[in-house]
RNA sequence: GCGGAAAUAGCUCAGCUGGUAGAGCAUCAGUUUCCCAAACUGAAGGCCGCGGGUUCGAAUCCCGUUUUCCGCUCCA
């Protein structure tokens, strides 16, 4: 990483903070490890990005149709997803190699050793031992096993262990007052789970035909390990997921179609292009049969955005399988090869799943600028948002020239007319050039400006945070100028 | 998780070999000015991350801990 690079994130968090966008959550405890709050602009911003996304995925397509799920959710969903088998081992490190093994594997591929050595007994009273500490779930004694059973790294020979950790990526917590184990909870750690359950019922009451898909945007929760990088691993996060069900067969058209249209969205912003870029999962998940993501240069280097991932018919199967309800879908369309109809079949599904965090930091980045305005006179400099219109937290802010001569009043007058439409602020306090700046830091687009000829003529200035040009006009016009900027169309179209 | 670095005002940072806590910007009140960081006057803001230890005395030295950043590792 060069160094102003280095610098350029480090100001972005900087900013973030000091302007209300991202604060470190529980801050006057000493913080939360990777966990943040935004704060009164962050919070817009993040919304606006989500209306974007549900705007150009459920509003513009009408084959897509949005639900809320729970985070909550039945325990068995979690087994049949394969998150509670996949993600619940105890782990251990070996200090010297920086190895990090399975420690019941470890003792597994020791009682093979024992049993191949024809130490029979030993073999029987390791996994009698290892079963019990399993289901104590006694870590202690699992260490204590492998340092009795002198078992050393298989790659780096040395007995010089960590203490044994339970690894799990979800977290858990008890329904109901008793707490037992049949009452264990999870907290979702993904969103895709609450559409695959609710497919069923979205299908039949939206009368939905395929292909059709269903978004969702809600939090997900992963108890990483190590999350570090600001808000781009973070343990409680927010996703923005589509699961798209296609006829089996035409996974591989409906994935390239995903694949590009996700794409055009970020770029719609006016994100240079350079900084994106496709990365194809070579290596795939056990649900999948083909994964891309796209990824977003970022400070630090390229990193996930979005995946866009043909899932088959993994999730839909395991769920019939583990619910006992039937998950097929009644295809009446005419196959031409056969002339009949295609009939029952459980449809393949392609995910498009956008982390929000991340997208809040990437269009932080991406619109962060220290701008020089040094002149020969003097030196002078700005820090500008340049947030797409659209995503603004601000649209507009309103000053009077000065704090006398009913400038005050007036631009009052206009903030109450424009503010039934945009999100608007009012400033009198400091010089105007001050206030313009403000308002450059957070990445409010226009500034319109009362002076004492908006008292003769209702005329004001605008001025663009862009350019920092401005220009005079009809007071009466601000809705249709503003409007124009930030409306969706500009996105949509 | 391992290794490295850091933590002092809202932000960026200074604070020497231990001896009363500092600056710039930002904030608030006022005067003045008015179209791009104005000036002046005044004010507020600090358990020097937290806990222990050494010391007559710790922001400073030592130990622990928390949080953050970097590298590895991990990320179905």
């Amino acid at each position: 990483m060069s160094k102003s690079t280095d610098e350029l994130f480090k100001n972005v968090i900087s900013h973030a903070k000091e302007y209300g966008f991202v604060f470190p959550s529980s801050e006057i405890y000493d913080g939360l490890s990777a966990v943040y709050d935004y704060g009164q602009f962050g919070a817009e911003l993040k919304n606006n990005i989500k209306t974007y996304w549900w705007k150009a995925m459920v509003q513009m397509n009408d084959n897509i149709v949005g639900i809320d799920s729970a985070i909550f959710m039945h325990p068995k969903i979690w087994k049949a997803s394969g998150h509670v088998d996949g993600f619940s081992d105890p782990m251990i490190d070996n200090k010297d190699s920086k190895k990090r093994y399975r420690a019941d594997q470890l003792l597994e591929d020791k009682i093979e050793r024992y049993d191949k050595d024809g130490k029979t007994d030993k073999a029987e009273q390791l996994q009698h031992d290892m079963d019990e500490a399993l289901k104590n779930e006694d870590l202690p004694r699992l260490k204590e096993l492998i340092l009795e059973h002198e078992i050393a790294d298989p790659i780096g020979g040395t007995r010089n262990w960590t203490d044994v950790r339970q690894f799990n990526l979800m977290f858990s917590t008890q329904m109901g007052a008793v707490a037992d184990d049949a009452d264990t909870i999870y907290l979702r750690p993904e969103t895709a789970q609450g559409i695959f359950v609710n497919y069923l019922n979205v299908q039949k009451s939206g009368r939905m035909k395929i292909p059709f898909g269903i978004a969702q945007i809600g939090k997900a929760f992963r108890n990483e390990v190590i999350a570090r990088q600001f808000i781009i691993r973070m343990r409680e996060f927010e996703q923005m997921e589509m699961q798209f069900f296609v006829r089996p067969g035409t996974q591989k058209e409906w994935f390239n179609q995903w694949k590009e249209t996700r794409l055009k969205w970020h770029l719609a912003l006016g994100t240079d292009a350079a900084k994106y870029r496709y990365h194809e999962h070579t290596k795939l998940a056990h649900y999948a049969d083909a994964a891309y993501d796209i990824e977003f240069e970022f400070p630090f280097g390229f990193k996930e955005v979005e995946g866009i991932h043909s899932r088959t018919d993994f999730d839909l199967s395991q769920h019939q399988q583990f619910s006992g309800k039937k998950m097929q879908y009644f295809d009446p369309e005419v196959d031409p090869e056969t002339g009949k109809p295609y009939g029952n079949y459980i449809p393949y599904v392609i995910e498009t799943s956008i982390g929000l965090d991340r997208m809040f930091l990437l269009t932080m980045i991406n619109a962060f600028e220290e701008e020089d305005l040094s002149t020969e006179d003097k030196q002078d400099s700005r820090t500008v948002l340049r947030l797409h219109p659209c995503l603004a937290p601000v649209k507009a802010a309103i000053f009077p020239l000065t704090k006398k001569d009913g400038l005050p009043e007036k631009a009052r007058e206009i903030m109450d007319r424009l503010k039934v439409d945009f999100n608007i602020q009012y400033e009198e306090k400091d010089a105007i050039g001050k206030r313009y700046r403000r308002q450059d830091a957070i990445g409010t687009p226009f500034c319109i400006t009362v002076d004492h000829q908006t008292l003769e003529d209702d005329t004001v200035t605008i001025r663009y945070r862009d350019t920092m040009a401005q220009e005079r006009v009809a007071s009466a016009d601000l809705e249709k100028i503003i409007g124009d900027q930030v409306s969706w169309r500009n996105l949509l179209k």
